[in-house]
DNA sequence: CATGCTGTGTATATTTACTATATACAGTTA
DNA sequence: TAACTGTATATAGTAAATATACACAGCATG
């Protein structure tokens, strides 16, 4: 084990769930914001992620350059590429952002569908309660109530 | 004679939010669910609603084609485009369905921006509140009275 | 009643934009 | 120089959107 091969994210389907370059980029996003590619850290080469991924190695280019775009990443040619210092943070801001988005036009969808704001809130309740049931966030200790 | 010239659906952006089709689907969904088109409405022929929103015909039978696949709608070679009997309850049990899936990704989000569970479900209930400030929902469906 | 007009939806070939690729080029450092 | 790194150009494949021509239903009319 000279290195770590540790897949950094996980093997991609092929455009199962949106263009390839988008899975890297929220595989990624992922990664940084949960504290696991504190700032400073080297990613992957272009070639090296290419190969364990199964893809190109301009999609991992587009890929990068998304991730530079938002701040949250930066290249050198000829170095590398390598996470920002302020790359938790702004990856937690965009996605803290996207939830805000996720849960206002969810809010919009079942008001159209014709739901009273009481049920309104009572779904969004039901799916955030079963959601934290089924994947405990990050490491920290936390005691679910089976009970429902 | 010409009927009421109200446009059905105000005009779209240019890809400015998705596909134009699906921009046509989403506004006339929503519609459907919110009671402004009762089962058996006749809807805007192909050319009529392609000129008012300034799309080619195509795009047109693609949200239509869309609509039927979902049940909402159903088309007669010949006669033309009308609401389903149950349009109203499967275009509000398919975004019901959304507003489901949007929380559930809302809260993965929030969760892998390193929000706390209880975090998560304070962000979410903010952000309900503001929409039903914004909007008072009032799930009270206007008569629509069809002229016989 | 047969006919043609005008409305409706339908089908095919084409253009355009985006995704993903292979290949060749350029910078950094031991 | 050698062996890494990121970069740039030209090339397939796919989906969205289009123009054009086709087929069916209703109605006015001779």
């Amino acid at each position: 084990m000279a290195q770590e091969r540790t897949l950094l994210i996980g093997p991609l389907s092929a455009s199962a769930q949106g263009p390839l370059y988008l899975q890297i980029v929220n595989a990624l996003k992922r990664e940084v914001s949960e504290g696991r590619l504190p700032g400073g850290t080297a990613l992957p080469s272009f070639r090296g992620l290419a190969e364990d991924l199964l893809v190109s190695v301009i999609t991992v280019k587009r890929a990068y350059e998304e991730l530079e775009r938002e701040g949250i990443i930066y290249r050198r040619q000829g170095l590398g590429t390598f996470v920002s210092e302020v790359a938790t943070d702004r990856s937690r801001e965009v996605k803290t952002e996207r939830a805000r988005g996720l849960f206002r036009e969810g809010a919009r969808e079942a008001a159209e569908a014709g739901l009273s704001p009481r049920a309104v809130i009572q779904l969004a309740q039901s799916v955030l309660k079963e959601y934290a049931d089924d994947e405990p966030v990050s490491g920290e200790p936390k005691h679910v109530r089976k009970r429902a």
